[in-house]
DNA sequence: TATGAATGAGGCTTCATTCAT
DNA sequence: AATGAATGAAGCCTCATTCAT
């Protein structure tokens, strides 16, 4: 039950056999889960044969790790794009700026959100599949929050900036993915804001956050 | 397709059978998934005969729903439990009333987090299973938490406090629930508060929010 | 495997659930397949719970006995009212006797259709269970017809008055019950003449049959 | 509920593997009804894996129409052996005519009864599943004995040769299928001619009856 | 005696994985 | 290397029958 790997596709002809393969379970999870994807099913629409599959991935279950690394992918160079620059920062004042971060992130995650809810609903269920990929992308983007934060950090009233980093990032990852993923069945259906009005709203929860002075975190009785 | 419904169970036994079985199913989902369990699994569990699971159950998606019912109903005992008192108003901030208010449903989710774990991936991957259920539940405690804000309305800063009550809302949920339910599995990871100083941070940025004054929407670039 | 016999039903009580079951039973063959009524449902039709018919029969099986017996009475009670007259004879030409006859028969099967069709599918399909009793049916109706072509010999080209009541027997019955139990979806499907038209149909090929002069039987070629 | 249907099986192994199935469904047909044959055993018998099975059929009743398949191409294959030349109908009487292709549809059916017997059983339980097959090769028997009567319609009384031919038809299916197919079991039970004799009586039915001149169907009283 | 809940063997079907071609 | 037929364990569900109340 150790986490599978991809098998190594040295060859051309496998790595296009492997893209073929992403590539149609990207096309198949817009549709339904992928626990409901049969490895047939999947094959077929990737017009390739089942056991050219498990020539190239140990079992159905190798799929997901690489399901993250095309999330990781994506998340990277959609964080590259939207990268702040001293500019933005010069001239734009902290709800602003958060406001166009989080409009950004909102519309990647629902761009993506077929993926990223496998990867999420996987990464839940089996946990050993993805493990150590998630806490990696997640130091990354705690680094570069916190980043961001000591470039506003005079703008903001919290004292310690890592967990400012760590609750900002939490945040925004949990409350937009939520509406996201899975829109009215879930959480999401008390939430009646939509779009870009909602993203709004969790810019400006976390703004709240941000420039809420600290508190002891005594002070409430147990 | 239609939502599986328990049968009637009128008589004593037919009612210990069910109890059993629920019982039984409760158990077996502290440790494993509920897709994961056999129908002669939680027979076994619950030391009946799998077709008395069939009696009682028209399928064994029927019991989604009634696991849904489980977790509502601790809901709302609990709710009655930590219901605030108008005492409790006049005497206490707003900011430690959040505290207690959040740090009571944070510890609730921990407790149930098997059965909410179970509702919450089911509604996910099956939402016409709980569908109507939910969004009721959902309405429920937004009423809840609109009075709970009329009692408090001078102290915060929003305008609309029909929206303010589905944001508190819905981050109470999402923010304390993914961590509840998947620890450091998934965004939890990049939350390092634990415990009660995370349900504090939580109430925090409750609180921020309800303390930020409103601001027109438009404000930000689009 | 032996065939299964009904209980003795001395009491009053027994006697009424019995019946009770079996008018359950002959309700319900008018709308589905012996094989597919369950015992449960069959109970709940007659209003007794499923212990009480397996206190009444060793098992299902023991119904079609029952069912076979029902099917005997009403098919001799039949005979006697549709009895042919001296009278009858003398005022009558042997094909308007037979015509009067076969559509006799035919009303009556059609009309019993839902327990023939029972009695002849389970006798087929387990001969065991009705056996003997089919047997006894037969050599009473072949006396019977025996009888009658005794009363008019005079009128028919037949030498051996035995064989040609054996044919018209066999002949009445698998060509009456063919279109009368299954209709159009078996051989009835060609036999395009419908209701008393199909019936005097049927009289005529017995008619032709009895009026044709025997021949050696071994005229034709191997 | 619609008709299912083998799937495609283009390979050679395919074929073989379904051919496997389908002579080892023939042999446990012969000693068994198609309703007690479950699928592990056929699997079986085959000697082949269960799921292979399905591979190839979608479930157990899409073997249904295969065997009527099956009964269909061995039944045009006697029909084409056993036609009537030209030269038959010059040199032999009709009765002779008769008894030859009564006796040879009769050697057939004996032959096929297994076959036949399951076809007719499942035909009749679930008329779906054959429905329409069925009446297309009746009407292509009619369509052949249609053909015959009008090449002996100088030897024959009857005016109406379309309903003679269904007529005819009718009767030599209900007549010889009953007593093939369930020999003592049921109506054969009265009928004491065997083999060779019993086909001829049956011929000499159908002989008597094309010869009998036509009446006006309204002679008889109601 | 009646009840109906409980039983559990057995049937059908699926699908990830293997392996002969 | 690719193919796709074959495999078979495992899951779901049914229903005739039993038995405690």
């Amino acid at each position: 039950m150790s986490k599978p790997r991809a098998r190594p596709a040295a060859q051309t002809r496998s790595k296009q056999t492997c893209e073929k393969l992403m590539a149609a379970l990207e096309r198949l999870l817009r549709e339904k889960d992928f626990d409901t994807i049969g490895v047939a099913e999947l094959a077929q629409e990737a017009g390739v044969a089942v056991g050219t599959v498990y020539r190239r991935f140990e079992n159905k279950q190798a799929l997901v790790p690489l399901l993250f690394d095309l999330w990781r992918d994506r998340s990277r160079e959609q964080l590259s794009h939207a990268a702040i620059t001293e500019d933005d920062i010069a001239q734009s004042d902290l709800r602003s700026l958060l406001r166009r971060q989080i409009r950004a992130a909102h519309a990647f995650i629902c761009e993506q959100a077929h993926i990223l809810r496998a990867v999420h609903l996987q990464g839940r269920l089996r946990p050993d599949l993805i493990g150590e990929d998630w806490k990696d992308l997640w130091d990354e983007a705690r680094a570069g929050n916190r980043a961001f934060l000591d470039l506003v950090k005079d703008r903001i009233a919290r004292d310690d900036l890592d967990r400012a980093a760590d609750t900002m990032i939490y945040l925004a990852n949990t409350a937009l993915v939520e509406k996201a993923l899975y829109g009215k069945d879930g959480a999401g259906h008390v939430m009646r804001l939509e779009g870009q009005a909602f993203a709004d709203e969790m810019a400006d929860v976390i703004y709240a956050y941000l420039t809420l002075p600290e508190v002891s975190s005594d002070t409430a009785a147990p």
